[in-house]
Formats: C-alpha cells, structure tokens, sequence
DNA sequence: GTTAGCACTCCGTCTCTCTGAGTGCTAAGT
DNA sequence: ACTTAGCACTCAGAGAGACGGAGTGCTAAC
C-alpha cells in the first residue's frame, strides 16, 4: 500500500469528520501534494479496495468502515492533552466521591457532555469486591430487607417474602453465619456451587434460611453485571443515526454487557459491522478500562456516529479512565476498609 | 350552544382521533344528519368560536385545545370495561407485589403497553407513610450508609461520610434516639423544624451526631418526591409531538411533579396549553390518583399527543387505579405491618 | 333555516430544467 | 511510467410551473 494513498485516504477521514460531506479530489489538494487527477486515481483504487465509497456518481468519497478500521488502527495521530485540557477534565470530575460507582458515573456523564455522544459504563466480571456486610431486617408479616454492602461502597438491598416468619433465634443464626462464612468472600466466589454448600452447613436451620441465601445469590449476579449508559439524547439528536434503531438500542442496554465484556483488556475502538449483539448502523464504539489494586475493574465506553472526532475522544476517554484508576486507589489509600463492621 | 353544533364538534374530534387528518364537512355528514353545506356554516361558526381550526384554507379542521377540553370535559362517551377487558387488564398486573412501588411501577408499564403512550408515576405529597426502621451502618473508614425503611415498604440508603469516626458508643445512642424519636413516625413531620429540635434534644451527642439526621432529613425529601416514567420510547416514536421537546422533556423529569402535584384530587385531563413547568406542545395528560387506608398515596399518568383515544384511555387509566388502590389495602389486611422491629 | 351549486384556494405531487460539484477518461507533458 | 490539464459526462438538489383534488365560502333557490 502507497505512502501517498495512505495520506490521502487519511485526509479524506480527517475532511469527513468535520464536514459530515462527500469529499471531492478537490479538498485533498490542501493536504496532498499532488494534482487532482492523480488523487482522482489514487481514490478510484482506493474505492476499488474498498476503503472509500461514493454515494452516488458524481459526489466525493466516504469513508467506509474498512477506512476508518484502517484509519484508526494505523494513519491516526491522536493529539496529545494539553495541560489546559487536563485541568479542563479534571475539572470535569468531583473531588471527592462517596462510592466508586458514584466517581465513574461522574465521569460517564462529563465525558457524554463534552464528546455529544452516550456513554457507557460497565463493571469487570468476575468481579473482585468483597461483600464487607449483610444484613436481613424484618419489615413486616414475613417480609424481610436483605443489604448487602461490598468492599467497594456499593450497596444493595432486596425486599423479599418468605413463606413463614422467622424467629429471633433464626435471625441471629443467620446472622452469625454471615460473619463467619460471607463476610471477606470476593462476589466472584458466590457461585451455585459454594451457595450450596454454604446452605448445607446451615444444618437443621437450612430449611427455613435457604430461600434468604438464593436471594442473596441472585443479589450478586444483578451487582455482578450492571451496565449504565449516559447521554442517551445526543444520540437521539444525531442524524447520521437511525432514531428508531437508537431507540430500541436504548430498550435493551442490556445486550451491550456481552459485547463489553471482550473489551477490558484495553483500549477498543469497534465500528457498526463489528458490534454484533447490538446493532446501530454507522455507530462506532470506543472504550477503555479502568483498574482497581492492578486488576480491571471496568470500563467506560463512548457510543457515537462512525464520524466522530478520534483522535480527540480517545485521549480524553484515555485520560478519563486513567484518573478513575488513580481516584480510585489514592481514596483506597486513605480510607482503610473495615469488612464485616459490628452493627450499631 | 347549539345541540348539532355539539355533535358536530364531537364527530370532529372523534374522526381526527382516529384519521389524524383534518376532517372535512362531508365525513361529518355520516355522523350528523345534515348537508354538507349546513355542516360547513356549522364548522365556520365553531371555528370562531375557538373550537376548531384549519390548517390552511382549502384544508379541514383540527380540534384546538379548546375543543379537546369540551369533547373531553361535555360531549365524549367512555367505552365502559367488558368484562373481558377487565380480564385483559388484570392479567398485565402482577398477582403479587412486594413493595407497593413494584405494583405501581408494573401498573404504569403495563399501561404504557396498552396505549402506546409515556406514563408517570408519582407518589402524593405530603406522604403517609411512617418510618419504620433507620439504621445506621459503618462501612469503612468515616464512611456510614444510613438505611431508612418505610411503612410502604420502600427502603432507601444512602452513603455519606463523617468529619470522624462515631464511636461504639455513639452508635448506641444513634440507635436507641431514632427508636425513641423517629420509628413510626410520618414522613411528612421530618421538617427542618422537627429535626432541629430532635437535634438539640441529642445534647452531648448533637455535634457529632446531626449530620446523619441532616442526611436523614434530605432522604426523608427524597423519598417524599419521587416520579418515575415509563414507556418514554413511544413519544419519542409519535409523529405529533416535536422530538427535541420530548428529549428536553425527559432530562427534566423532575418538573413533572410539581404539576403532577395539582391532580391528586381526582381524574384530571390536562392539554398542553394548561400544563404550565413543562411544555410539550400537542400532549394531553391524563392522571388519576390511588389511595391507600383512605388517603391519597399517589398518581398514575399518562402521557400523550391530543389526538388519543380518551374514551378508551380513560376507562383503563381508572380501572388500574382502582385496582392499585384495591390490591394495596388487600395486602394490607394480610401483612400486620410492624414499626420498628428489632434488629436481627 | 337548509341545501345545491359553483367559483375559489391552496396543498401536494409531478415533471422539467438548470446548476454545480465531482467524476472518469484521454492525451499531452515530464 | 507516472503526472497533469482538459473535457465530456453524470447526477443530486433546487427551483419553477402545471395540475389534480379536497375542501372551503358564498350565493341563490327551496
């Protein structure tokens, strides 16, 4: 492949980004030395092997996903952040937060305001938190609260029914079991299997505590996997975008999970073609994740248009994701977790 | 007013209901026995009087907003519920509910299935219920998630973090003031007032101690407002109402509840022109309240273009409301709430 | 007061033309 | 053998004009 057709096909996604527009031999002069019939010709062999297209006949070039593949992976420059943009950001972030899940949805949302596109927020699984508290509280007629508190400040609480009431003593069984089995265990852990075992060294209270103990299993799974996406009007505004696959795009965020999960293992940059589970045409998808005590923790991702300015977001996504890290471990620093905390 | 010129208006909007086309003088003739000529002098009358308009000359009419609210306030027939529609609409509830929010919430999607249309839920304001448990939970190093159980069953947390650690003492007392001072309690008596002097009464306690009641006072407002909508995918499909009105519309849902706040008195049909706060021009919204022990705990709503079928709508939007408030004293009768039961 | 008849209005659609941007090809230049 | 100037060609999009049709307001007769 020819130095002055990767230059070109390189301008050509450059002119693109900013103009939205078909662009024409013409434009590419400005960039490329060389006269408009020979990028004429360069494009038409571009074209050939599939990296442009026309719209119809008499209009310029389009990138096609193949070209920004291409673009992205090999002809892009990202520009560095200036120290001005990094305060920018960081201004952009809180300084202080009270729950990690708090921090990177900050930045979920800074990072679709300044981009106009959405943004999405995924947590790593398996996931590395530990559950530092569980608590059950009685409610009403055989209605009990479950909480469940994770070393890394989430917290969740389930309401559910059981078929009798329990006693005091059963409470205070479960209680205990809690501290000794529960308490310390990382959620990855909590698998059927353990769960099983764990319910059958309940002995004779098994019967009636097991239901509590599902429960608290399919509390795991849900803090497991959860996906939160931001920003949702720009894309709904964006019109290289089909409104209605956006809008059933939005339906079912769910179905992002499966395609995020392959992509924690570092900067991703994925166009329509190559996203199947979820499917917007044009789209493109970048992300990035972050870590927590060296291990990934999750990532944060940007939804937007194919023609989106690269090598800007990427660096901010980059930068984003990098300070979540550091936030994350400087709080970690300061705040010496206690698991399993008397109640008060 | 003329008794024709009525009917006339009624047909109107019964047409336009269904065609969404300005309607003309000879599709009225089936309706109303009369020419069209006589028709015509008819619909240039209604037409002065504000009732009707045209969108051009050679055009038919429209309902204005004015028109909308004699139809839907004088003229309109609702459908009554068959038998097995009553059926139908049962079958999209949920035979059992664990928190009157799953059943509200259930209750607004299912009707956001049925009409195609934006749904809301808010509760009333001021609120009934009465707190049944508080807890306060140390997480980690100054960090406290303070728990707060509600006689409805709603159950809120929220993190916050301490100028210093709390004591096991401290705690003790925490637990044992909002036994004594706060369980059982209605919501709606946690003012700044109350609280300030439930402040003072801490003594000793009261510098360390207030800023959980204060966290406590913000959760209590929180709990208070809290509007939840469904179905927004289908506004944002209906080719009567303007896109970027509907999307600035659901990033402040907020401004929903203070007019939502007006129709708990009863079945309240609102068009856009009377909806001052938000404005989405050519909605109507249509709210019914649902009690709970004989007071208002809340509203269901519906939220629409004009042109939807409110002799149909409006039977449904009553019949879920009664059933809300139905199944919700039912569950009360089995369910022996307990206020502030002892911890496990 | 009602109706038939008629001229009128005006939107939406269709067709036609024109313009301009951009192309591919060819032939000359380096 | 590559590059470039020139030119004929294509085609989307805008604009102008024509036309059909739905629906009106008005008038005059019933």
């Amino acid at each position: 492949m020819d130095d002055r057709k990767l230059r070109i096909l390189s301008a050509i996604v450059d002119e693109y980004i900013v103009s939205g527009e078909p662009v024409g031999s013409k434009a590419i002069m400005a960039h490329v030395k060389a006269s408009s019939a020979t990028i004429r010709n360069e494009m038409a062999e571009l074209e050939k092997q599939g990296y442009l297209e026309q719209p119809h006949t008499s209009a310029g070039r389009v990138p096609t996903y193949k070209g920004y593949r291409l673009y992205v992976d090999k002809l892009m420059e990202q520009d560095p952040l200036s120290e001005d943009e990094k305060k920018q950001l960081d201004s952009m972030l809180p300084d202080d937060f009270l729950t990690e899940k708090d921090l990177v949805e900050s930045a979920s949302l800074a990072l679709a305001e300044l981009t106009q596109c959405a943004t999405v927020v995924a947590n790593s699984t398996p996931k590395f938190s530990l559950i530092s508290k569980v608590e059950v509280i009685p409610t009403g007629k055989r209605m009990y609260v479950i909480l469940m508190i994770t070393s890394n400040g989430e917290i969740k609480n389930k309401v559910c029914r059981l078929e009798f009431d329990l006693t005091h003593e059963q409470l205070e069984f479960f209680d205990n079991f809690v501290k000794q089995n529960l308490n310390g265990l990382p959620l990855s852990e909590l698998s059927d299997a353990t769960i099983e075992n764990l319910t059958e060294a309940m002995g004779t209270y098994m019967m009636t505590l097991s239901p509590l103990v599902s429960e608290l299993l399919k509390m795991t799974k849900e803090l497991d996997r959860s996906v939160s996406v931001k920003g949702q009007k720009n894309l709904l505004t964006c019109k290289d975008l089909d409104q209605t696959e956006i809008i059933s795009f939005l339906d079912n965020e769910k179905e992002l999970m499966a395609f995020i999960d392959g992509t924690f293992s570092g900067l991703s940059v994925k166009f329509s073609p190559e996203t199947d589970g979820f499917v917007i045409h044009n789209s493109s998808m970048i992300t990035a994740p972050f870590s927590k005590d060296g291990q990934t923790a999750g990532a944060l991702g940007l939804i937007g248009p194919m023609r989106i300015d690269y090598s800007k977001f990427i660096p901010y996504l980059e930068y984003f994701t990098s300070r979540i890290t550091d936030m994350i471990s400087e709080r970690d620093e300061n705040t010496d977790r206690k698991d399993g905390a008397s109640d008060g």
